[in-house]
DNA sequence: AAGGCTAATTGAATAGCATTCGATATTGTC
DNA sequence: GACAATATCGAATGCTATTCAATTAGCCTT
């Protein structure tokens, strides 16, 4: 019995072990020739193992990628979060920092692989899975935006959901376009100051001012329910002519 | 000689004809069928050609679709130009926010599209070329902010493609983001948000300052987005009224 | 307008590669 | 140690993009 548990454990680690190592060179090859210079026997060689046991682990060459990438994103969204546990500052603009300088740089160094990310969006189904990769990750913003809000450091009326768009997709295309401009020496020297352009624009921009909330205005409540209101008949009225 | 002239320049004519037709029909099942599920075979039925025929014309698939997303993007060139030539304010904020919505509206209609772009960066030449219908296309977002810079209604001391890269990333990840939220109605209603976001963003950060403007206080962004979104509907209903 | 030259077109043959599958080896059980 | 169940292997298969030898259409000369 305990022999049997014991030796039982012992394959399923082995098989695992197996496992990691095919995931292992597959990302290795996958990251040097791109998802169709890839050759399944080139992975399987690798590997030290036969090109059709690849099949009993995974159903095809796209879902071996798509494991590859799994594991990638698992890894920044981890990061990502180790980063927000780790800091030491407490305050929201100085999470927010931290937060765009590990991004910035990870999408940076990490290029290849977000590529491959979207380079397999062959059909929809491809698309929703990358999708999900993403929303994992950015789930990490939200709870800091959240954070943020509730702490009072930002504004009580701002949209979380287009702070965070305007956060993540303002540091994702910056990464691209500072990686275009190759020359590495000035892709360390750009980071920094496009980290704290964002932090500036975000304390400027949906920081609570100091003094009064601006959401707070009670004229202004006012005429955004009578505004609401006013939304609401309209609808009906549509509605009822059709 | 004339006659010669002639016929070669309508044969000219006639295989730049046949170029058309066949990147229509690639066109039409790229997009149904992504860049994998193509079949070249299937393409050149509906071109009303042979098969072989297309490799005189395109040296594989690859540049084939190629082919089809140049035509795209330089058709996004074009249009976005237009949207620029044709707005009738001529201060810098009302043309971001023109072009703000026109670049959001276009990215979410064209989702498509813009997915095949990434999704055929299977190599470093192809990462290259999609680039580059990207550069050409933010090109137009440079000429406009060059331009407020001159005007003196950005900051002299802002980074330019700091703020572009800002104005374009934000944009694009905020329709991929409500691309997400799959329904059509809501993808709509939430466009006039995002583009009014953008632009207080860019006055109350980037712009000259000038005494106090209304577009600083958001809640007054959103009751202005509030009201804009109602009086598109009270439009859309008057003219269902005749 | 007939003949000859060139360029365009065709679809059957080729070749590259992911995937399958029957045969073989390994592991676990009694 | 023998039997059953699993895992592994790599040659055979099947699917497609791409090539290519044969055919056709276009054009020019006389």
């Amino acid at each position: 019995m305990a022999s049997n548990a014991i030796s039982s454990e012992t394959q399923r680690a082995k098989l695992e072990r197996k496992e990691r190592v095919i995931l292992e060179a597959a990302r290795a090859i996958f990251v040097d020739h791109g998802f169709d210079g890839a050759r399944m026997q080139v992975i399987a060689r690798r590997a030290g193992i036969g090109e059709g046991t690849i099949y009993s682990y995974y159903d095809s060459k796209a879902e071996l990628m798509l494991a590859v990438l799994q594991q990638f994103w698992d890894g920044l969204t981890r990061e990502a979060e180790g980063v927000m546990a780790s800091v030491q500052v407490t305050d929201f603009f100085g999470r927010l920092e931290a937060l765009a300088r590990y991004h910035l740089n990870t999408v940076i160094v990490n290029a290849d692989f977000i590529n491959l990310t979207f380079a397999l969006r062959r059909n929809n189904s491809e698309v929703s899975v990358s999708r999900d990769h993403l929303r994992h990750y950015v789930a990490v913003f939200d709870r800091l935006f959240l954070r943020g809000q509730d702490r009072g450091e930002l504004r009580a009326d701002a949209v979380l959901w287009q702070a965070r768009d305007i956060f993540y997709g303002s540091l994702e295309y910056s990464a691209r376009s500072i990686e275009m401009t190759i020359d590495a020496d000035r892709t360390a020297r750009e980071q920094e100051p496009v980290v704290h352009q964002m932090v500036a624009l975000f304390r400027s921009h949906f920081g609570a001012a100091q003094g009064t909330v601006a959401g707070d205005d009670p004229s202004v409540v006012q005429l955004s329910s009578k505004l609401d209101r006013l939304s609401e008949k309209f609808d009906a009225l549509a509605k009822r002519l059709g």
